[in-house]
DNA sequence: TCATTACGGATATACGGTATCCTTAAGGAT
DNA sequence: ATCCTTAAGGATACCGTATATCCGTAATGA
């Protein structure tokens, strides 16, 4: 069970993005090479960050990406759905059906809408998870990273991402 | 992001063992014909179980696993960490390093001791999965499943375990 | 002694993640 | 009107890991 690449650079993409001037386009170039991705790759987290109505892009020369609402109204959580799905992390296989002895209407009555005391544990597990991604927005990592790097790291960073405009 | 089989495997595995009668060892054959699963790659799971010291395995004719200790000690977490490994959930490649603007003793700092805002907050989460999980111990699941399942169904369950001994 | 069992190494296979390439369409600049 | 740039997305090759099986070994009780 484990969380890839993908997810990480959507995170940070859109971190770069919020700290954007609004209605600033940024290329996925761009973002590839400042975060030392390679591009075409990145390019499909991009894509799933635009299906899931989190960033949207735009054609042409200076064209790219913008975050299309206000960080304080992107959670983690979307971010990571958008990117990683919105599965649950546990996958029931219903075992139970496999049990030497069940009954034909018992065997009948193992359904998804009625899953196991096992199943439940793990999915609330599963939800407190994606609570806790919920609970942190785009505008808390922001206010995060301004106290966390140096005012000379944040002028540079912002200098960089200007002059690749 | 995705939890497989042998997990389940290994907490319906241990919900069984628990409803057994104590220094009652069941054998990894029976397990897997219960559970309709392949008793090879079953074992695997069981022998992680072994290792983490849930269960404890005697050799021999009568033989088999049994658990350490009571079902009240024993959380899913110490299960699901048995069997899935404790690596967070969240893995930090360090992208932090390529940031084409950083200075020579800023790329020095971003070491492991050192983590980013994102990873803090995936990690946060993670954490909230883990409590969550350890929260449910393995003799709630067994009062769950005492309502859940019909006492009839509960009885040939018993009495298929005590024939294959 | 013999059958049975856990244990662990070795191995084969399948699947999904990783990464790249290419085509298409659309927007802006000239 | 034309050209360049860019997102979008399909196709594909590659690789690593998960899945699954097999076998040898040692230990235990009958
Ligand atoms: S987790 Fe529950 S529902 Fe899923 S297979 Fe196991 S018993 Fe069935
Ligand atoms: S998550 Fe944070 S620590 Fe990990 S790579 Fe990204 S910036 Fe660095």
């Amino acid at each position: 069970m484990q969380l890839r690449g993908p997810v990480e650079w959507a995170l940070h993409c859109c971190a770069v993005l919020a700290g954007l001037a609004p209605d600033r386009y940024l290329p996925t170039r761009d973002l590839a090479d400042f975060h030392g991705v390679p591009k075409e790759y990145l390019s499909k987290a991009l894509q799933a960050l635009s299906q899931a109505g989190i960033v949207e892009g735009t054609l042409g020369p200076a064209g790219g990406y913008r975050l299309t609402r206000a960080p304080d109204r992107i959670t983690f959580l979307d971010v990571v759905e958008a990117v990683e799905g919105r599965a649950p992390t546990f996958v029931c296989t219903n075992i139970r059906r496999n049990f030497p002895c069940l009954t034909a209407t018992e065997k009948s009555q193992c359904t998804e809408a009625r899953p196991c005391a096992v199943a439940r544990v793990m999915w609330q597990a599963d939800r407190a998870w994606r609570d806790s991604l919920r609970s942190v927005r785009l505008s808390d990592l922001l206010k995060t990273l301004s106290t966390d790097l140096s005012p000379g790291l944040q002028r540079r960073a912002a200098a960089w991402l200007d002059e690749h405009s």
